[in-house]
DNA sequence: ACTTTGACTTCGG
DNA sequence: TCCGAAGCCAAAG
């Protein structure tokens, strides 16, 4: 094959990655986008999570633990992850004690196993 | 090719 | 702790 790897569409490593994230964790958009291959591209992990339906949307919170959704959605986040045993303090999460540590990439090769 | 879009992040006051 | 501004960046229009 040609020497430069194939990247697959940001948005599939991104979803990917949130998927990976287990129930009863959280984890971070910055953290998703780092994990997918894609560091500074926080932004784009939201436009994911809008777009691609079937994730495990509540699972991804912003910097510090903080909900991001605003209203409803909001509110319906905060109910699904304290449903599943995620605990708050105030209006965060204790990301020391729930957030989904991504296993690290080996830098040689990715091919998608693990 | 330019502009808009995103559930963001960091930093300074 | 709580804003606002600035920085961020690929995809979509």
């Amino acid at each position: 094959m040609h020497g430069k790897s194939t990247k697959l569409p940001m948005s599939i490593a991104i979803a990917a990655a949130i998927r990976r994230i287990p129930r009863g964790k959280v984890s971070t958009y910055g953290a998703v986008a780092e994990a997918a291959g894609y560091p500074r591209c926080a932004r784009h992990v939201a436009k994911v999570l809008k777009q691609v339906p079937g994730l495990p949307w509540q699972r991804v919170l912003g910097a510090g633990g903080r909900i991001s959704l605003s209203g409803e959605y909001g509110m319906e986040q905060r109910f699904l992850l304290q449903a599943e045993g995620v605990r708050f303090r105030g209006k965060r999460v204790d990301l020391a004690a729930f957030e989904y540590c991504f296993p690290r990439m080996r830098r040689s090769v990715c091919t998608g196993k693990r």
